[in-house]
DNA sequence: TGATGATATGTCAGATGCGACATAGTGTCA
DNA sequence: TGACACTATGTCGCATCTGACATATCATCA
């Protein structure tokens, strides 16, 4: 649903605050793309704990480079599906996960 | 990745208690399947709640009947996005979340 | 300056998920 | 028993997501 505003919007991200700031998103989907960059930021911040480049994280994942990339970009064009299951693969747990998600409207929770 | 044997492990479902027990899986793959199965179980229990039946919810959702069924069953075809941008539009909030994803290794937290 | 390593962006063919539809199963009335 | 409402399952054409690749941008060093 409008995907020129969305890739926008995720363009400057987590970066600029709370996704529900810009205009014509439903609570749900501001919700739902909060969430998205939140995990999207926190797979960044796995990534370089572990010192690994993308593409060192591609290979241990079995995707690209180009991949990874959009995935920490929050680009509209990865699931949740993919991130979640990415960052399991880096080990998080469930507790993990909640933490971040709980965290997830602190627009810098770095 | 092996689509019967996870699917015949879907079909049982929470209902039999964590999925982890199941052959074959890898740590990530049975914490994200668990995931799925206590999203997919807090759909059904949310629906009921609002005493909504599956075609009812279906039109909120801009779905369909088969495809609500298959939310609630856990079936290996409905991804995350789908089930979390659901549960989202049924009112539930990043807490209920938290709440639930905290709540999914224990069997039975009906 | 150029070269090198890392990340970002654009595109595409193939894989997967989607709503829709048909139909089967299940429970509950009379 | 049949009729009805609800849910489950299977299939299909279309849409979206995926890894792969090419290429661009950026930062750092000599």
């Amino acid at each position: 649903m409008n995907k020129a505003k969305r890739k926008q919007l995720e363009r400057r991200g987590w970066k600029v605050g709370s996704a529900s700031e810009f205009l014509g998103l439903s609570p749900e989907e501001a919700r739902f793309i909060e969430l998205k960059l939140a995990l999207s930021h926190w797979l960044r911040e796995r990534r370089e704990a572990y010192k690994l480049t993308q593409i060192e994280l591609a290979q241990q994942l079995r995707s690209s480079q180009s991949r990874i990339a959009k995935m920490e970009a929050g680009d509209p064009s990865v699931s949740l599906d993919l991130l979640i299951r990415s960052l399991f693969s880096l080990g998080a747990t469930k507790r993990d996960l909640v933490r971040v998600i709980a965290a997830s409207n602190r627009p810098h929770a770095a």
